[in-house]
DNA sequence: CCCATTGACATACGTCACGTATGCGAACAC
DNA sequence: GTGTTCGCATACGTGACGTATGTCAATGGG
């Protein structure tokens, strides 16, 4: 095959920024992360980041994209485990919650990412969280289960509760605690959309 | 009564900052905002504003005190109009979304604020939003209205919807169409938390 | 097999913004 | 009326981003 050994090694540097820049991002946060220490952490030097990612905020894009993939995919296979599609959508959101949670999730995608790349819906990634949420809100609906809203704007307000809750649950005192109160008010938030309450 | 000179003229300081950081973060965002142009445009310098309000943070922090006061102080007037306490719930949200639309609140309160600021349920300023929120949530448990979840929780999952709303809202190609598809399922979830659905 | 060219990356520099240290001048105290 | 406080301006140091320029290895034709 021989891709040609450059564009393999090209590959190879910029998964290896991405990841000291997830890492440099998850810690200080986009602001205070400084290009040349995140650089040098990968064996290189600002040189590289301009040359692949064109500036800083290219490169979170980077970040935000492989996160982005990452849950969707994670998202995706909770659901898919799930008995029914509604179960399934249920879980997918208490799935979010969860992964919320996780530091680097919070600080790169939910705070740093919408403020320095804009709203997340006309990020260039298009997405996949919310590509997935809504077309699980599609079928729900084309099955009957759910009242005919829109498709989009119930997927955004679905993710949004969802990682809202998991902001809330991370600055409570006691996000053990908080935990489960999340979830079940998430999933009574949900039953608003079910076409037979119940 | 005589205040004193002195503190009078200091508060007029700290509004005439305010007043211009607040244009400024609205128009070109938080981090591209420059103390210098910014002081400048109230007429001072940098010294008048390290010397009130410690550093940028400070000023935003401010800033953002203000917004989130004029916005609580408009939903719960809006709130009171309502007929029942339930149909004041549904239009706080409605009226959140509406005000999220405005630019200067989605690109200060929503994408800047949490990002530099931190989880907004943390902001020293407590959230006058959700307390707001938050309150009516709980009369509305204590009259037999909603399901007996978390107020907290409840209260920040709601708002959250309605601002990701209406961050979707204005992001979408024709936001005049997208409003009323956004409230619409914003109603329709939250009738998930009635404890008799109808 | 050799050489020209491409392109990935390093290095050095200019620019700019934040935060601090210092100084001045007006309001208050006595 | 004098000393002091303190709000604010001014000058400076530091560090970060982005760019312009250089270098060296990998490709591909002759």
């Amino acid at each position: 095959m021989a891709v040609g050994r450059r564009a393999e090694k090209m590959e190879a540097t910029r998964a290896s920024l991405v990841a000291a820049a997830r890492k440099a991002f998850a810690e200080k946060g986009y602001a205070e992360a400084s290009m040349d220490d995140l650089t040098a952490a990968a064996g290189l030097t600002r040189g590289a980041l301009y040359h692949n990612f064109g500036d800083k905020r290219g490169l979170l894009a980077a970040v935000v994209h492989q996160i982005d993939a990452e849950m969707a995919a994670r998202a995706q296979a909770i659901a898919a485990r799930a008995g029914t599609p509604w179960e399934g959508l249920l879980a997918e959101g208490a799935a979010y919650i969860e992964m919320a949670l996780e530091p680097e999730v919070q600080r790169i995608v939910l705070l740093d990412g919408p403020a320095v790349l804009g709203d997340p819906s006309q990020w260039p990634s298009q997405n996949a969280c919310l590509e997935t949420t809504r077309r699980t809100v599609e079928r729900l609906i084309a099955d009957g289960v759910l009242k005919p809203v829109d498709s989009a704007a119930t997927a955004w307000l679905i993710n949004g509760a969802a990682l809202n809750a998991a902001l809330w649950t991370a600055a409570s005192p006691s996000p053990e605690q908080a935990l489960p109160k999340a979830i079940e008010a998430f999933r009574c938030l949900a039953q608003g959309l079910l076409a037979k309450p119940g």
